[in-house]
DNA sequence: GCGTTTTAAGAATCTTTTATCTGAATTTTG
DNA sequence: CAAAATTCAGATAAAAGATTCTTAAAACGC
């Protein structure tokens, strides 16, 4: 897989508190149920995302996740990068360490070329492009189609 | 990572063989030696390989493994393929079961531009083209460079 | 046939990722 | 001040992936 699962729960989360954000702090209980999710599992994820300055936290009663910026000011690439890393970015296809223009592996050039699109597809796609977009994942989720393996 | 370790390691086993492969069979002891990965492991992960036709063994004496067809015929396509399957080529960015034209996740025009670029890419750079460009990957591995964590 | 070389196959171990649970700590509400 | 809502932190369990180990099977040379 690109991105881990870790990953991709925490940008559907992200995704809807770009949705919901109008009413304030946005409880993780109420984002784990609409997106099948378990609780506590995303708690741990978001916590990196509060860590990394994308989300603000508050606790007590009202309290929840919200975006720390607006949402066109968040990119796929920071929601990435604050989960898990800037790996996918950065790395040789081949996981060589050295590999570079100065001492290529075999499918260095024809690799980067790759790469280079998915950062800037990554750089220039905003949360906000993204939640307005998400009006059929939010349907298909909140009708019980979970992740993976759950298509039987 | 994009593509598993053991489908790293039976690339680079791939080129290896295309680059020796005059001499008939190359034994997996060999070529385990020269990578700097373990026999056994080896073994294993190439047997894939013999499973989907691409490549052939023989035990005993002057044994080993060799392409079942000309280096140019075979592709990246086809050694990712045989073994970590097809769903890197195929699959939605959020990782969402019935993600298509029809009903799009909020990733899916820009993904698929980004997946279509890749599986070109993997089409067309055959293990021919590899294995002539192999010669830095070789020195830094017969050096003693191993795969990642091995810097310092 | 016997010993050596080599792949084949599967079990066992270790590591990483994913997921769950429990007990706090914090803040608002009444 | 007490009760409820919510995040925070850490321990633990389950699953998946990577690696190693052990034993078998085949081929060859003598």
């Amino acid at each position: 897989m690109i991105i881990s699962k870790s990953c991709i729960y925490a940008i559907q989360a992200a995704i809807f508190v770009a949705a919901e954000s109008k009413q304030g702090y946005v409880p993780i209980n109420i984002i784990a149920d609409r997106l099948n999710i378990s609780f506590h599992f995303l708690t741990k994820v978001l916590q990196d995302f509060t860590h990394s300055g994308l989300m603000i936290s508050y606790r007590g009663p009202r309290g929840g996740v919200a975006l720390a910026k607006p949402a066109d000011e968040i990119t796929l690439h920071n929601l990435v990068e604050a989960i898990d890393g800037t790996d996918i970015f950065t790395e040789c296809m081949l996981g060589l360490p050295g590999c570079g223009t100065a001492e290529p592996c075999p499918t260095h050039e024809h690799w980067i070329e790759v790469r280079q699109r998915f950062t800037v597809l990554a750089q220039q796609l905003t949360l906000k492009d993204m939640a307005t977009k998400s009006s059929l994942m939010h349907v298909r989720l909140a009708n019980g189609v979970k992740h993976h393996n759950q298509l039987a």
